[in-house]
DNA sequence: TGTAAAATCATCCGAAAGGATGACGACATC
DNA sequence: GATGTCGTCATCCTTTCGGATGATTTTACA
């Protein structure tokens, strides 16, 4: 709620401020009054609209939880079939199979000292195949250079 | 809620007020009323983005859930497009729709900086949901989160 | 109206991740 | 033998993450 107050005044103080940078360019106008009125108007239009949409939400979370009790269905991961990478995307994108297989521990959730362990190598070395593997992908990180490879069929 | 109503009419009266307080001291231009219109316009459209995009936020995340239901009843049909998050795990966790909203966005490869920009909200309220989602899915790292919500059908 | 759950925001601190760069050996190929 | 690729390792530095903790606000509901 703090906020609210916060960026009403805010807006309130940029339309002052600009009122006030621009004071020697204007004089009063004879229609003011209109203004001043469709301005009201608006104000309340939207603020009417926000309090209407603000009501009617709390009778949906109604319905909501009265539907919560007819699912309870698993509904999980279908059978999946044995893996085939996109080799052919590996190739143009120039991803070697060593970086495949570090980007592939990477989407399991493994932290570079993991994968460092279980490839007997240093955390350099992980490390270095992180950056060029997510180069190749145009990834800044991690997660990014994950849906990147799934998306491209590189992953699962 | 009736607080709101009153902060907001206060302030916006206190608008107002400063408005015809400070009439007196502005000149004219013959444009001025184009302009100053626009400048109204400008202002409420900002206003009212922001509004909006305040208002669908908040009743997103309760529609999706609604309709999410609805799709999940044909169960073990594995037509995979429309992705109907495990709603029954996600309780038995005790992942909020919000969690899971920012899990989504961490397994697109958002860094918590750019979620927090997505949804309005500063990046350590990003961090708190990833260190709430992060125990709640028993993961050390965002990769292993994401991991833990595919396997756990709360991601597609 | 009071309460409990969610959501929000903050700060401190250490760990992990990422960028840039250089280097070295193995191996294949021309 | 020169060249190129790949895998390996390192250092320095910055950014991002994550853990722990406390606080306030919003929302839903009894």
């Amino acid at each position: 709620m703090k906020r609210h107050v916060l960026i009403f005044g805010l807006v309130g103080g940029l339309l002052i401020a600009t009122l006030q940078y621009t004071e020697y360019r204007f004089v009063i106008i004879e229609h003011s009054v209109e203004l001043y009125s469709a301005l009201v108007a608006i104000l309340f239009a939207t603020f009417g609209i926000w309090l209407g949409l603000r009501i009617t939400r709390s009778r949906e979370t109604i319905r909501e939880t009265v539907v919560v009790r007819e699912v309870l269905v698993p509904a999980q991961a279908p059978a999946r079939e044995p893996f085939a990478p996109n080799t052919a995307r590996q190739q143009t994108l120039g991803i070697t199979a060593r970086e495949l297989e570090i980007l592939t521990l990477i989407a399991r959730g493994f932290s570079n000292r993991e994968i460092a362990t279980q490839l007997f190598v240093s955390e350099n070395t992980v490390k270095t195949h992180c950056a060029r593997t997510f180069d190749k992908l145009g990834a800044a990180r991690r997660t990014q250079a994950v849906q990147r490879g799934k998306e491209l069929g590189l992953l699962p």
